[in-house]
RNA sequence: GGCCCGUUCGUCUAGGGGUUAGGACGCAAGGUUUUCAUCCUUGUAACAGGGGUUCGAUUCCCCUACGGGCUACCA
């Protein structure tokens, strides 16, 4: 068998959004499985909507995902070059070759000729198809004499070359997603493979040839394609690739969680949760939000897209890229359109907050604590980061669930010191205070032990009593177990809260 | 309008001619924890509808409905 050489094709007309990373998600997963390339290809052969910036887009963000590519733009390859703008000489010889083998002809209509036309269809209720009855009724090197063709084609720079679609033949492909499809051709249009006017190929001639020039095997790609698979089958057949032509597999289409359509670049951040995996400033200066800039984990990220119309067939959710490398396969991947749920997306990124790492996160927590003029060291951002990443979903919740490790409490929650102050937390906290001043050395395990010690002979109810203490020092009901805390900030601080927080809320009016 | 694809809890999905239709997220309740979160337990909730085929259909076939895609000299 051939090696296993699959593409990822994006058209750079913008940012990727999520639809775009899992196709590439998928082709790169397939590949590695099996020892095959994964090619990134740009389709830029529509000049009009070509935004500059979104190749590089598409590169930094497959990067991000950790999805790499063995030939592409940039890295080069034994086809390169690995955009079509720039392979643009190569794509008329292959359509002349169809007009001469009597697959495709020249077309010398106007496109406003044609909207007209379409027009006039629609208007008397008929389906307009550019087809087999058209084509000789129409401008076209089929109806007109041979030398008002040439001519035509000499002295016009807009004409057009148009595939030949074959009359009432059912085509059927085996996609191996979603089985047999059948279509009868007589419902395709002869669809433009070339075009004069800027000497480009559309997307149809492009696509074909290069994925043979280029030996892909298998094609993986978006439903959107589905109703061109026919005409691309009967490409490969008039070229006379049939026993080349890759494999194909249409992946469904990534919907709204809001109900109506396929997720599109334009849905912006209204619907509660990014598109996009990176972020992205528009030609009008709009900032779309992201998941990286969301603090999603990359790794997080990708689970969530891997399992998006794909599942193992087991009831494990969380997987390495490596396990996801080994399990995956076309055979499970869903037909049905999936509809991304937020939620879940938030949930797999706590799960592998988790599971990250003490130092790393405190690596990216630093700047924002630097933002904020605090200063402490690696390690103790770190043990920090330790204690409360269980209580965390993004990186972006860390300052509000550990400000106390850096700075002492300015407010108490008011709901808190209703509950837990009464006439006697004063004094208690104040004998506390002398407990906690003995204990040497001030770790954890020891603190416990003398307060535990001291709540017991005294037969106070500890609940009242740790949750008055932890008022104390945090400032609200939260947070990982006391003594953890204190042995983090330190004996001399905790006994500092104390006293302040008798000071503030136990004394005074009570 | 035409063509194509799809339809299992709210969402992602497993399953597949005979199952108490399974899991996950969410939600709810309980437990653990001095608090919050984690964690554990339990609960909630689905085979779009109608016809066939069959002893039996959620599973196979047809129709309808609904959803989606395509219908450009866009990709």
């Amino acid at each position: 068998m051939n090696k296993i050489r699959v593409r990822f094709a994006p058209s750079p007309t913008g940012p990727l959004h999520i639809g775009g990373v899992r196709t590439a998600l998928f082709n790169w997963l397939f590949a590695r499985k099996y020892g095959g390339d994964f090619i990134l290809r740009i389709e830029d052969t529509d000049s009009a909507r070509f935004v500059p910036g979104a190749e590089d887009y598409i590169i930094e963000s497959l990067k991000w995902c950790g999805i790499d590519f063995d030939e592409g733009p940039g890295l080069g390859g034994p086809h390169a070059p690995y955009r079509q703008s720039e392979r643009k000489e190569i794509y008329f010889k292959f359509a002349e070759q169809l007009v001469n083998d009597g697959f495709a002809y020249y077309a010398f209509d106007k496109p406003e000729e044609l909207d007209a036309l379409r027009k006039q269809y629609e208007a008397e209720g008929k389906t307009f198809i550019y087809n087999h009855e058209l084509r000789y009724k129409l401008r076209t090197s089929l109806a007109l004499a041979p030398e008002e063709s040439e001519r035509l084609k000499k002295e016009t720079n807009d004409w057009v070359v148009r595939f030949m679609i074959p009359a009432n033949e059912t085509v059927t492909i085996n996609d191996m997603v979603r089985g047999e499809v059948s279509v009868n051709t007589s419902v395709l249009d002869d669809k433009v493979l070339w075009k004069k006017i800027d000497e480009l190929p559309t997307y149809h001639l492009a696509n074909i040839v290069d994925d043979r020039l280029m030996e892909i095997t298998h094609v993986i790609r978006g439903e959107e394609w589905l109703p061109s698979l026919p005409l691309h089958v009967l490409l490969y057949r008039a070229f006379g690739w049939e026993a080349e032509r890759p494999q194909f597999a249409h992946l469904s289409l990534l919907l709204r969680p809001d109900g109506k359509g396929k997720l599109s670049k334009r849905d912006g951040d209204r619907l509660g949760f990014p598109v996009f995996p990176l972020k992205w400033t528009s030609a009008e200066g709009e900032l779309t939000r992201a998941y990286r800039e969301d603090g999603y984990f990359p790794e997080a990220f990708v689970n969530i897209l891997a399992l998006l119309g794909w599942n193992p067939g087991i009831d494990q959710e969380i997987f390495t890229k490596d396990e996801l490398t080994q399990l995956f396969d076309l055979d499970r991947v869903v037909k049905s359109g999936a509809r991304f749920n937020p939620d879940k997306a938030k949930w797999f990124n706590q799960q592998y907050m988790k599971i990250r790492n003490n130092e790393e996160l405190a690596q990216l927590f630093m700047p924002e604590l630097v933002e904020r003029g605090i200063s402490a060291s690696a390690e103790y951002v770190a043990k920090v980061c330790g204690l409360i990443k269980e209580r965390a979903t993004f990186v972006s919740d860390f300052w509000s669930l550990s400000s106390y490790f850096f700075v002492a409490p300015e407010s108490y929650d008011e709901k808190a010191v209703k509950k837990f102050v009464d006439e006697n937390t004063g004094e208690q906290m104040k004998a506390l205070a002398e407990i906690l001043q003995e204990v040497s050395p001030f770790t954890a395990e020891l603190s416990e032990q003398a307060v535990h010690e001291w709540i017991n002979v005294s037969q106070f109810k500890i609940g009242r009593v740790m949750n008055a203490f932890r008022l104390c020092i945090v400032g609200a009901s939260m947070g990982p177990s006391m003594f953890e805390i204190t042995a983090t900030i330190g004996q001399e601080e905790t006994l500092k809260r104390i006293d302040a927080a008798v000071e503030k809320i136990m004394i005074g009016d009570k």
